[in-house]
DNA sequence: ATGTCTGCAAAAACTTTGCATTATG
DNA sequence: CATAATGCAAAGTTTTTGCAGACAT
């Protein structure tokens, strides 16, 4: 079973809460994707499989994942209206948007953690996590550019 | 005069455009913050100069300013609904939040070009502009929690 | 003068919440 | 069977838009 799945069993046993259908829907359609999924992304695709599945379902176990740490939400700057849920904040990697097609690309980069220790020598603070997102234009759309 | 202000009004010009005084006070109260406001924040600032100036000029502004890459915008993790506007994306510097206190620090980091070129060279991707943030505790609720 | 921009109000887009009902543990 | 979670609808919050009048150029 999927880490994400794990997690959240283990947080649902601890505060007494419950595994419902919805919730495992939501979870396994969140862990078997690759993009980024909207509220209402999620929304449609579990909706598929549950046709009877409620938005406001969707945002409550969203929330409820975010306040428990087991994904993150970024913001591209792109979209200005919808948040994009991510799984496993902890592993670290980053996110590049081709603002052509819109396709996120993830990486990972050891210089980030130098960035964070950097930062905290030069303040004092104590960083505890991080997001980089960078911003271009991916090889396939820039291919696409110049054929043009 | 400041960049923005110069750059706005370049701008105009190209596109026929009109410098009012809406305009000019809400890019002014941009220039001059050292936060990184949000679109209430802007709209309660300017108004004590101008009673009579309206939400929406504002958000007009703000979008005019985006859609001109004249500004940018940041959704922190933690402020669900509000975006944060910041000048300058050109001049390369990025963000840290405290969690506790909610400020913004502002850092460089040379780090980040080779993150951009590394990314390239991987993917042959072009990095047109990217972005940090870093969140944690900043010096002082890092000293004030150890006092505790 | 001409046409852009504003204020106002209404709507749109996204997210949360109250409540009766369902269904998990 | 107790009570957490859902579906539904309504409300909340942030942002955009249509329109008549105001104001730069």
């Amino acid at each position: 079973m999927s880490d994400l799945l794990l997690q959240a069993q283990e947080a649902l046993q601890r505060q007494g809460g419950r595994m419902t259908n919805q919730r495992r829907l939501i979870l396994e359609t969140l862990v078997d994707l690759d993009i980024h999924p909207t509220a209402e992304d999620l929304y449609n695709l579990t909706r598929q499989s549950d046709p009877s599945i409620n938005l406001s379902t969707v945002y409550r176990t969203l929330r409820w994942l975010l306040d428990e740490n087991l994904i993150q939400f970024h913001a591209f700057e792109e979209d200005r209206y919808h948040k994009h849920f991510d799984l496993n904040p902890n592993e670290e990697h980053y996110h590049f948007l081709c603002t052509s097609c819109n396709t996120v690309l993830e990486f990972d980069s050891q210089l980030v953690e130098r960035i964070k220790t950097s930062f905290e020598d030069h303040t004092g603070a104590e960083v505890l996590s991080g997001d980089v997102f960078l911003y271009g234009l991916c090889a396939q759309c820039r291919k696409e550019e110049a054929d043009r």
